[in-house]
RNA sequence: GGUCUGGUAGUUCAGUUGGUUAGAAUACCUGCCUGUCACGCAGGGGGUCGCGGGUUCGAGUCCCGUCCAGACCGCCA
């Protein structure tokens, strides 16, 4: 037996027991006349004591030479503590110990396993084994297990299926890159790992599922983020015989669900927003609705003037940075190169403070006079002690450059809270995107999302103008679901193809087995899918997903524990008839 | 594909205008210490300043290239 107790239950009630304990030496306090030893697991840390006068001289010189990590096993009695720590749960307790082995020496860790690491996030991730020996990284994994658990027993108590789908699939041009995967059965072919299941959970509404969810695994080869993965795990749902709202309903029920549980928040209903709206007031699909801040739009009150900027442009728009007015010049200039930054891209910034006393001062006063400001300030809802922010141009641009603006300035004034939620449903998006380079609309969401019946007359005048039955889950500026109501029947989803560039030789062999079996009683469907890493990160208050992943990736997609990805010989490239060409 | 930031002891970092032997903290090792728990005290070892080239009497420091890491833009149906 390795242990009878954990190193995290034993409390003054244990007192006389004879127990067992296993783990990891966390820390040595070496007094000379008595050597205390922090032994750690999962579960705590449990602090033995070795005495000279009470231990035996065999074992207290065995003790001398532990080491940071070492894994021991030791026998000994819970007595109570001379002097208690209040500071952890087994503070009043420890072992005087009688037996001690050590199972397994350990080289001294590169980085002190620590709540407050030393080590730097290069040295963890390749260490990832030790990192998650550290409180922060288990504690993260254990959140993590219990939102899915809470996800799954929810989902199944609300009548929904679990079902594995293949991961070994096809690729299709549409979308995110694939991941590929060659066939040495298949010569010459390739799978390609799901972007995500979207297609075998429509097959399963077909096959009569009815409610279907999985947490799995979804691959894209695109470049990262802090808050994105080449491989990632989704809530993957899908319902037959619904409309948006049922969907809407369950799934606001679900995250609802998990906020009161997990955070022990009451959230109402939550707001609802058109696609239009988010864009026009916060010039983003994914608003964070926590702070105010919303876009004023200024074209009728700034373009009456002489000032050449704004009158040339197609939009001019500000918002009111709440106590802004304090800022001095160079603070503001340092905002102007903020928003000039090759990634915000914005040509300049106007700006104006409200003053206390109810003046404006503002970098166009030679165009601009008091009472065209105190426009400004109502249209943006600038009070005294604000700053009015402006910023023209080219309508999508500048609403993208004035969001980040928004985000920027509401993470410097903190208006962020961690612990504050605020989800938002984002309806009513456009069907298509117009794409620059291939000079083609793409569908949005997914080209099996259906069109509003009421807009389909649209698609072949305005194609940018037909709305889809397609929404997103937002939560604190983030995106963490987005589903649709999908097509069900074959014509629709030809039209879509054929909308979307395809011809039907090309729909037919690329999703062909779909539109098959839409023509065996497909029933009406939709669903939703959650960005699982992003939710639970969002629900822990962190910024960065990586913590809540065992083994993520770093920067440039490598694992740089095992070093992967990597070369493979030249055996295996010939048994896969595969050539390289570098 | 692009922009920015960083790379110096095991680790996290400092290193002034280019100038003597590259420092601190922590970790590690040794000794001491009669209740520690961020133990304390004394001492010690530890460096290809990412790599390659250039400028210079002299480069951790300046220039060019390159690799690695991080953040972001593009991208992510």
């Amino acid at each position: 037996m390795y242990r009878s107790h954990s190193c995290g239950e034993l409390r003054t009630s244990d007192i006389n027991k004879e127990v067992t304990l296993s783990g990891w030496v966390q820390k040595t306090r070496d007094k000379g006349f008595m050597i205390w030893v922090d032994l750690r697991d999962r579960y705590g840390i449990t602090q033995l004591i070795f005495d000279e006068e009470r231990t035996p001289s065999d074992v207290v010189d065995k003790a001398k030479t532990l080491g940071r990590e070492f894994v021991i096993q030791v026998k000994g009695d819970v007595i109570e503590r001379e002097s208690k720590n209040p500071n952890i749960p087994t503070g009043d307790i420890e072992i005087l110990v009688t037996e001690l082995q050590i199972l397994n020496e350990a080289l001294v860790p590169p980085f002190t396993i620590e709540d407050e690491t030393d080590g730097g996030e290069d040295i963890r991730m390749k260490y990832r084994y030790l990192d998650i020996r550290r409180n922060p990284v288990k504690n993260s994994l254990m959140f993590r297990h219990q939102v899915a658990m809470k996800v799954r027993n929810y989902l199944s108590e609300a009548d929904f299926i679990e079902v594995e789908t293949p991961y070994l699939i096809k690729s299709t041009p549409e979308g995110a890159r694939d991941f590929v995967v060659p066939s040495r059965m298949n010569q010459g072919q390739f799978y390609a790992l799901p972007q995500s299941p979207q297609t075998f959970k429509q097959l399963l509404m077909v096959g009569g599922m009815d409610k279907y969810f999985q947490i799995v695994k979804c691959f894209r080869d695109e470049d990262l983020r802090a808050d994105r993965q080449p491989e990632f795990t989704q809530i993957d749902c899908e319902m037959a015989f619904v409309e948006q709202e049922d969907i809407l309903n369950i799934f606001e029920g679900l995250t609802r669900h998990l906020i009161k549980d997990i955070k022990g928040q009451e959230i109402n209903d939550f707001p609802r927003m058109t696609y239009d709206e988010a864009m026009r007031t916060y010039g983003n699909d994914k608003p964070d609705i926590r702070f105010g801040m919303k876009f004023g739009e200024l074209n009728s009150v700034a373009q009456h003037k002489d000032f050449k900027v704004f009158n040339d442009a197609e939009l001019v728009i500000g918002i009111a940075v709440p106590g802004g007015a304090s800022y001095t010049r160079k603070e503001i200039d340092k905002l102007v190169d903020w928003v000039k930054r090759p990634q915000v891209g914005a040509l300049g910034m106007v700006y104006a403070k409200c003053n206390e006393d109810g003046s404006f001062k503002s970098s166009v006063d030679k165009f601009y006079d008091q009472e065209d400001l105190s426009e400004w300030a109502e249209t943006t809802g600038a009070k005294a002690g604000d700053l009015i922010c402006v910023l023209s141009g080219q309508a999508n641009k500048v609403r993208g450059q004035l969001s980040a603006l928004r985000m920027e300035l509401a993470e410097r004034l903190g208006l962020r809270n961690p612990e504050e939620f605020a989800p938002l449903w984002v309806v009513d998006f456009p069907l298509l995107e117009w794409d620059e380079d291939t000079e083609r609309y793409h569908a949005m969401h997914h080209p099996f999302t259906s069109p509003k019946p009421e807009d389909i007359s649209l698609l072949d005048s305005k194609p940018g103008d037909v709305r889809a039955n397609a929404y997103d889950l937002v939560l604190n500026g983030n995106e963490i679901g987005g589903g649709s109501i999908r097509i069900h029947d074959k014509e629709t989803q030809a039209l879509m193809f054929n909308h979307l560039g395809f011809t039907p030789e090309e729909a037919k062999e690329q999703f062909g087995f779909l539109l098959d079996a839409f023509q065996y009683g497909a029933p009406p469907h939709g669903g939703i899918a959650f960005g699982f890493d992003r939710l639970v990160a969002i629900l822990g208050g962190q910024e960065t997903i990586r913590d809540f992943i065992a083994f993520p990736k770093n920067n440039s997609g490598r694992d740089v524990m095992i070093d992967a990805p990597a070369n493979i010989d030249n055996v295996q490239l010939k048994e896969l008839h595969i050539q390289l060409d570098l």
